[in-house]
DNA sequence: ATGTTTAAATACCATTTGGTATATTTGCAG
DNA sequence: CTGCAAATATACCAAATGGTATTTAAACAT
């Protein structure tokens, strides 16, 4: 890895749980700047403009969520423990999340609907990857006679979507954890209804 | 109504859509007074800063949504139709709470929870409020035998709000109305398991 | 109608913003 | 260990930011 690959990778993470907190309208190159030690000329040397910052910020924040769910889910061998690993890992590392500014895609979603397209279009492609993959995960278990067909899989894919996301609106939003806790047992709920 | 506080609300209708879509820290003094037509002079006038003039223009946006469903509720007697109030006002609405910037509740808990503490509050109390009706409504229904106890109040509540909230991250998200409605369609059958 | 209070417009301020050109340092190949 | 290229720091820029006196205009009670 070059200097320039290495320094672009730390300015990414050192900034990445800043714009995932204060949002890309509300950090400013400053606070960039204050985050890495590093002054504009270094910024400027790795990207084009504070954009390029925050979609990569952006990738990298939803990246580590997916590397560690990834992770999880090479242990899961049924459709059922598949869409265990989701509700398991939201339930283990709700804190993590929280602490690092909460959910990219719920943040950036809200933060990027109005003026920033480029990192809107990111978002809507990570959302929309992961309902697919909750969607398919339900399908093979369907084609695998695994699980029955009491619940549409798009439908389940929405619903376990939406609760989590949800849940984490609701507990970030309250503080109290139990929202998205009784999210999650519910999610695990309809699952062994899909199984049943 | 003085000439003051003609304006003061002027400006707050103005501005409330202004706020929702682009955020507290995304939206600027330029742009209100572009939105209002009126100069720096007549904002400051009538509101001692920025933050005066955000948290006003959240509370218009949520008052707007409450007035409307508050006065459907009236014409609901039994609880089912309390429940199907909200679930009926999203599914005619959606468009008109979207083209408004989406659900102020969703919008302005993202957007203040770091750096705004004062707004913040506001849409913690707004969404506990919310959430405690829910299942105010249910505990009435248990109590006058409407509802079975199959799902405790507090946990309906929870989902409830949850995918109303989720369902509109993601159809405003994704850009594809079928998940709020998925969503609310699913609430509408939770109802129904409530009654059976 | 007039004088006074009230509200809004103007002009101004320091600071910060995102961004760039240039200078300086650093890393690294020969 | 030296020379050159790559990477970072410095110095600078115009524009925009939130905010404040001060001036002007509009309301309104008498």
């Amino acid at each position: 890895m070059s200097k320039a690959e290495r320094t672009k990778q730390f300015i990414i993470e050192q900034t990445a749980p800043i714009f995932n907190k204060k949002g890309y309208a509300g950090t400013s190159l400053s606070d960039l700047t204050n985050a890495t030690g590093l002054t504009k000329g270094a910024i400027y040397g790795n990207f084009n403009n504070k954009d390029e910052v925050a979609v990569a910020a952006f990738e990298y924040n939803f990246g580590l969520l997916t590397q560690a769910i990834d992770k999880r889910m090479l242990l899961a061998e049924s459709a059922e423990d598949q869409l265990l690993v989701f509700i398991n890992f939201y339930l283990e590392y709700y804190d993590t999340v929280l602490m690092r500014g909460g959910c990219p895609i719920l943040n950036t979603a809200i933060d990027s609907d109005d003026g920033n397209p480029l990192l809107f279009n990111k978002v809507k492609d990570a959302l929309n990857r992961w309902i697919k993959g909750v969607k398919t995960i339900v399908e093979r278990g369907v084609e695998e006679k695994e699980f029955n067909t009491s619940i549409a899989p798009e439908t389940f894919a929405t619903l376990f979507t939406s609760l989590i996301e949800g849940g984490i609106l609701l507990s970030k939003t309250t503080g109290e954890t139990k929202h998205l806790i009784t999210n999650l047992q519910y999610l695990k709920k309809l699952v062994r209804q899909l199984k049943a």
